[in-house]
RNA sequence: GGCGACGUGGCCGAGUGGUUCAGGCAAGGGCCUGCAAAGCCCUGUACAUGGGUUCGAUUCCCAUCGUCGCCUCCA
């Protein structure tokens, strides 16, 4: 069974389901107010590649993964550009969803919106207020953190040691708060924002609040598993906890978090410094699938450097892994899976989603087929071959093998095959140019042409 | 100030108290090929610095330097 490191008990240890055969999952989605960049393909590649790997294992996986659609971000952008506030969700929400399908994220299996579930954010409130674990001010409502046991179980720090410093950073907020750390549930609208009623005036709910709702909703108490970037470990993800725990739910059993994307100079992409890459821009740059790969191969904790090069060299990699599979897919289609060879991807995999490991076991497995099928060892080259495309569409990663040749092309292929058995290697080098330069990869071999995209 | 992560060969990026190796990309040599491509084989004596523990440390401990993150915008 899967090992992963857990956040709350800062070790790795079992995934302990709630129900056997069935996982819960919730990943904390995008706030849509702007392009997705790089950081958000990394939090979700982790997560499908998670998922895929659990389903891969035989589980059935509930994934449930929230759109964030009101936020003061968004109002902000609706008042900056004189646009109505749903008109930049919707169009927002369309642009995460193209660039997820272009790097082969699979849609989540639900995705609430907070503004479908602002009812039951209203309700949950009026109970921590009743469990005197939130208090109303002038400008909303706040969640009191003193009367929460354990706050700072995902900081890793006490209250107090988290007021101590804080650099040169403001502290406090709203003077109203009886705690600094105190959190907005609601905040009271001002006029012409967006509004829901509440018994305490119209507003709109605070962030943290719509994933506690919605995880325990969709997912029920003492759900599997919940995910999301390192940046969401504290506040969000604490504040999260600290809803459900004043409330005296049981919440995720598992904390998992996703190291940062950092940029060439080693600094966190984020949203503030600027530094951030448009996640559409890679895909239309890249091989849509070398992101995947570059993160496979570094471990999902770590942070990872995204740079061109890496990309490049990733892409290069995935072109190795397409001239196997267009090699091998006939051979390996008549075989099981070497169960080794799988056994030891298990391993791997299930220890903290090592997928460096597994991606080289890939890699080492395909060099072994490609020797077994040039020693002219079918039934073995076959069934590491086999294992090869399992594991890869255990991780997501689609190899392109053979692809739809045109008549045309094909007809050249078998020019240019009759101009080498003639031996006409002038006519036979002028074909292959025209090939290639038509965009084909170009394969001659004693037993003919192949043709690749 | 509090908490935490990290410094590995040309680049990226794993990992480990001690013989043989992560893996990818790049480079060099070879086999194969009409020539290429693809594939296969071989090659690099890496682990920030200074101490310490140890029979032995890149791996453990301490210090130093450097980089980065969180401490209510953020995947």
């Amino acid at each position: 069974m899967l090992h992963l490191y857990d956040t709350a008990e800062r070790s790795v240890r079992e995934l302990n389901l709630r129900e056997p055969g069935r996982v819960s999952i919730y990943l904390c989605g995008p706030t849509v107010y702007g392009p997705p960049h790089l950081g958000h393909g990394r939090a979700t590649l982790v997560y499908d590649i998670l998922r895929r790997y659990l389903e891969w294992t035989g589980l059935e996986v509930r994934l449930v993964s929230n759109i964030t659609d009101i936020d003061d971000k968004i109002i902000d952008r609706a008042d900056r550009e004189g646009r109505p506030w749903e008109e930049i969700t919707s169009k927002c929400e369309s642009v995460w969803f193209t660039a997820m399908e272009g790097i082969d994220v699979i849609r989540p299996t639900d995705v609430p919106h907070a503004t479908e579930w602002v009812v039951e954010m209203v309700a949950m409130i009026g109970a921590l207020i009743e469990r005197n674990a939130a208090y109303v001010t002038s400008d909303g409502v706040y969640l009191s953190v003193e009367s929460v046991p354990g706050y700072g179980l995902l900081a890793h720090q006490s209250l107090d040691d988290m007021l101590a410093g804080g650099g040169d950073r403001e502290v406090f907020g709203a003077s109203e708060k009886r705690h600094p750390a105190d959190f907005a549930l609601w905040k009271l609208a001002k006029p012409g924002e967006p509004a829901w009623p509440s018994p305490w005036g119209e507003g709109r709910p605070g962030w943290h609040s719509e994933c506690v709702v919605m995880s325990l909703g969709l997912l029920g108490d003492g759900f599997d598993l919940h995910c999301g970037g390192q940046d969401l470990r504290f506040p969000h993800h604490e504040n999260e906890r600290a809803q459900a725990v004043a409330l005296g739910r049981e919440f995720a059993r598992h904390w998992m978090h996703n190291g940062f994307v950092v940029d060439a100079e080693g600094e966190k992409m984020s949203k503030s410094l600027g530094n951030v890459s448009n996640l559409l821009d890679l895909i239309e740059t890249y091989d849509p699938r070398a992101y995947r790969m570059v993160l496979l191969q570094s471990h999902y904790r770590s942070p990872v450097g995204i740079s061109g090069d890496g990309l490049d060299a990733a892409g290069r990699s995935l072109a190795g892994l397409d001239s196997f599979a267009a090699r091998l897919a006939d051979v390996a289609q008549r075989c099981d899976a070497d169960t080794e060879v799988l056994a030891e991807f298990t391993a791997a995999m299930n220890d903290d989603l090592d997928t460096p490991r597994a991606t080289a076991l890939i890699f080492d497995t395909v060099r072994q087929s490609n020797s077994a099928i040039d020693a002219g060892d079918a039934d073995r080259a076959g069934a590491l071959a086999a294992a090869v495309f399992e594991m890869c569409a255990a991780v997501g990663l689609r190899l392109e093998g053979r692809s739809e040749i045109p008549d045309e092309a094909k007809a050249l292929a078998a020019e240019l095959d009759a101009a080498r058995a003639a031996k006409d290697y002038p006519t036979a080098d002028r074909i292959r140019s025209e090939l290639q330069d038509a965009g084909w990869t170009v394969e001659t071999t004693r037993d003919g042409t192949t043709l690749r995209r």
